[in-house]
DNA sequence: TCTGGGGTCCTTGTGCGA
DNA sequence: TCTGTCGCACAAGGACCC
């Protein structure tokens, strides 16, 4: 089918209706191996990090009956659910199923925008008279993505992004204690039915409502959307503050205003570890601060960007306590021994000796990058080149092929790979003490 | 039971110049 | 010259999202 010709202009004023997709793949992780394992269907499936200090990133259905839910440790899963297969995960390989996905929902609108490799807002209003309604677009989709993909997808359609996304909730499969409850696979949320849907839901459902703010809103007995709608505002800012309070409130009422936004750039590049077992000398983490720079630097370079604000993230092991020290250059880098130069006398004035569990860079303020030459460069290879050839040699022959001195382990290059570590370290890292 | 990685956005505190 | 304050930029931390 070819790319659907719309108009993607929003039209002026505040009256015009909009009809807002959400689409959500479900058990994604899971179900792209499905596809590639099927001997595995109608049994629990986890993808995750299978280490000490992993999490679940999708379960199966069938896993989720048994407690076992995205973001659960994997040790409390495995636990709860010991008979589960577990699986690594393919980062790689579900970017690519991502992309054909977000390529059948441009077919019904250019208005397409990604939350995440498995999600997106569709802007479909201009789209209707040439696909019909909302809810023939939804079902239109969900069938292209059964037949073409063999993935199951549910869909929410309302006036706004927020009650698109609730819809889309409810219209998902839900694991049971003795079955799996299919769901309605589309459910749309008519203009004036808002108050409806939305009174009897638990206010954790809202956008911007997680575990701190739910708290908060239970010590004042507000447990549903219709309490926190019939909530006096002044008494909700003197809880929550007057932004929140005033997102939150729209939210309950059922307004929202945002666009669909197709295009938005990345405003910050970073990588982060967790290892399996902590660091605990300065040369341990500096090790491992040279491998997340390179990497960091690395996707700066590909971004065709540079930052100017460069932050480290150091995680102790005790009690999970986190700092963050960051630093702002008066131009945009994107050289990895420059990110090391900035951030390493920030990293040795911290001490390691208690045990580091994670380690992480990223870069902020992104811009363009100005190359100017000092003398050490004039007086060396040319400025960028090197960089250039390490950028080309990993494109060519994979992101082991070259990396810092101080990143080999036992003959091997040990860099940093977007993704990679995704849902924590593998039972093989080892750390590097005394190696 | 013990908590990943990649992000965005917001709040609060502080330093600084006008 | 001293003091207050306003606005801004930045740093740090926190909450939240998938």
């Amino acid at each position: 089918m070819p790319n659907a010709v719309v108009d993607p202009s929003p039209s002026p004023g505040p009256a015009r209706q909009r009809t807002i997709l959400h689409a959500d793949m479900d058990a994604f992780f899971v179900s792209v191996e499905l596809r590639r394992r099927p001997e595995l269907v109608g049994q629990p499936v986890v993808v995750g990090g299978a280490g000490n200090r992993g999490v679940v990133a999708a379960a199966s259905y069938d896993a989720r009956r048994f407690g076992v839910h995205s973001a659960l440790p994997s040790s409390i899963a495995k636990r709860r659910c010991p008979h589960a297969v577990f699986l690594p995960g393919d980062h790689r390989h579900y970017g690519e199923v991502s992309a054909q996905v977000m390529e059948i929902f441009g077919r019904y609108t250019p208005l397409v925008e990604p939350l995440s490799l498995d999600e997106a807002f569709l802007d479909v209003s201009g789209a209707r008279r040439v696909f019909g309604g909302g809810r023939q677009i939804a079902r239109r989709i969900r069938n292209d993505i059964s037949a073409e993909l063999g993935l199951g997808c549910s869909v929410g359609v309302a006036p706004n992004k927020s009650l698109a996304k609730l819809a889309s909730v409810e219209a998902k499969p839900h694991a049971l204690h003795d079955r799996i409850d299919p769901g309605a696979g589309v459910i749309v949320i008519e203009p004036g039915a808002e108050r409806a849907f939305l009174d009897p839901l638990p206010v954790s459902r809202l956008w911007g409502v997680g575990p701190k703010t739910l708290a908060k809103l239970d010590r004042i007995a507000v447990r549903t959307v219709a309490d926190l709608r019939r909530l006096d505002a002044a008494v909700l800012t003197g809880v929550l503050g007057a932004n929140q309070a005033t997102q939150i409130r729209a939210l309950a009422m059922g307004r929202d205003d945002r666009d669909v936004e197709p295009e938005r750039d990345a405003k910050s590049i970073g990588h982060e570890e967790t290892y399996g077992t902590d660091r605990r000398t300065p040369a341990e983490a500096h090790t491992e601060l040279v491998r997340l720079a390179d990497a960091v630097a690395g996707r700066l370079r590909r971004a065709g960007v540079g930052a100017r604000t460069l932050t480290m993230k150091v995680r102790f092991a005790e009690g999970f306590h986190t700092i963050t020290r960051s630093t702002t250059a008066t131009e945009a880098i994107d050289q990895a021994a420059t990110i090391v130069d900035l951030l390493g006398p920030i990293l040795d004035g911290i001490d390691p000796s208690p045990g580091i569990r994670l380690l992480g860079v990223s870069g902020s303020n992104l811009g363009a990058v100005h190359h100017q030459l000092s003398f050490d460069e004039l007086a060396g290879p040319e400025h960028g080149a090197r960089e250039a050839a390490i950028d080309e040699i990993r494109r060519r022959f994979g992101m082991g092929a070259i990396g810092p001195a101080s990143a080999v382990r036992d003959g091997e290059v040990r860099n940093v790979e977007r993704g990679q570590q995704q849902w924590g370290p593998g039972a093989d890292d080892l750390g590097q003490g005394g190696n």
